[in-house]
DNA sequence: CACGAAATTACACTACGTGCAAGTTTGCAC
DNA sequence: GTGCAAACTTGCACGTAGTGTAATTTCGTG
């Protein structure tokens, strides 16, 4: 998979991991919006210039974070069986994500915007982004099968609806568990993951589709709780 | 319904209403990114300095339509009965605001902004926001029952997949009909709205739930495609 | 080494968004 | 009406964002 790489594409590379890792840094120790591109730029070593020819704001910057998570999820996707009920192919293709490796920048980079909501917008680009290429992931395996024309409000409602679950899994996730990735967590994170697709493939029937929940796998861990975690933003049943 | 609204009220209503007007103006005239705060402020007939006063961008500014929109969609949804199935209150309040007088301002913004994405942030952020105010009115209602607590993130996933559901009509509404107002372009999107309420409400069983959706209600007034409009810019069935 | 393509950089410029200190209008009491 | 206080508007200044451009450096190739 990995190709030859010249010499200058690695530096492109080097330099763009060397951007996101510096807001990252800046964020994390001056908060959003405390500091500026010229910062950025500073500590990975490059010219404001640069920065913008890389990334045309440390928003997008930051949402690369984002943006690589949703891309492997799609990934996901698309690799599983064509015939697969379509639901079961997205919750699979999220489950493959909930392992520490990959959670882990999009946690932290949960914990420090939810906090100012300035950093939303570009999150929300990403998710839309992905919106759409799950659209046309689920377009071209519609457009594989023998019979009817592929009903375009069909596609553009159960991805928005599929994406709209996760967010809310992953949503519900941190308010519950904040930036804890402990296998414990991450099974909450499952079980929401489940539950969402759940509510979403039984048409949302009723609240309260069986026991054994995200609540029971939490109940299973509880002392996972992060005690030292910012205050819980997300209201948690009122 | 209409208090006593005081001098300062009404001039400030008044002078927010003459800057989104003034905006719309130049959007139309100019395009998306081809005009600066000053150029509304001018027209609006204020400073530069009051315009942001009152919203923080000319996005928001332009927004200021897309949350009105929504937040009469959220106003007919608590008017619904609490014993309602949650879904066809969703259904019943979109239902509402699928009149010219409403939806014409949306539509026209939807024209103007599409094609170039810039603006397509705020746009992104209206829906949000009302995701979250329907996050709460649908935490009010359920709290008014008697039995569980309420489950945190049935709500999120359905009032995420309701706006999804919602905008997925949109989409394919415009991409259809364009900024076709005229009555039967209206009655393609009741009907793209309630099939797409039917999808989420049967958990997308089906591309093909029944006969006679939105393609059949367009069929009964074709002459309504708008010749002259931009060019389709979702791709229909491919 | 030398040459061309690609990347980085410095510089200049417009526009954005905000704090601040005026000036102006409105509401209210006398 | 007069006076006053609060709310609103305005002009100014300042730092920052983002972009065009041309000069400079780095890299791949003959």
């Amino acid at each position: 998979m990995t190709e030859t790489l010249s010499r200058r594409e690695l530096n492109k590379a080097a330099t763009r991991q060397a951007i996101t890792d510096a807001a990252f840094a800046l964020l994390r120790s001056n908060g959003p919006g405390n500091f500026t591109v010229e910062d950025v730029a500073e500590m990975a070593g490059i010219s404001r210039r640069t920065f913008f020819n890389y990334f045309s704001s440390i928003e997008a910057a930051l949402a690369a974070v984002t943006n690589g998570f949703l891309d492997s999820a799609l990934q996901q996707f698309r690799q599983r069986p064509a015939d697969e009920p379509i639901l079961e192919s997205a919750r699979a293709a999220l489950m493959q994500l909930a392992d520490p490796m990959t959670v882990a920048p999009l946690a932290e980079l949960f914990t420090l915007t939810q906090e100012n909501a300035l950093l939303s917008r570009s999150e929300l680009e990403a998710w839309d982004h992905c919106t759409g290429q799950i659209i046309n992931a689920a377009r071209e395996r519609f457009a594989g099968t023998p019979g009817a024309a592929v009903d375009e409000l069909y596609l553009r409602a159960l991805a928005g609806s599929v994406i709209s679950c996760g967010r809310a899994a992953m949503d519900v996730w941190f308010a519950r568990c904040g930036a804890d990735l402990s296998p414990a967590s991450l099974a909450v994170l499952r079980q929401l993951l489940i539950d969402a697709m759940g509510h979403l493939g039984s048409g949302f029937g009723s609240p309260h589709p069986a026991t054994g929940t995200a609540a029971a796998a939490a109940a299973q861990a509880p002392s996972t709780a992060p005690p030292t975690a910012a205050p819980t933003l997300l209201k948690e049943r009122l």
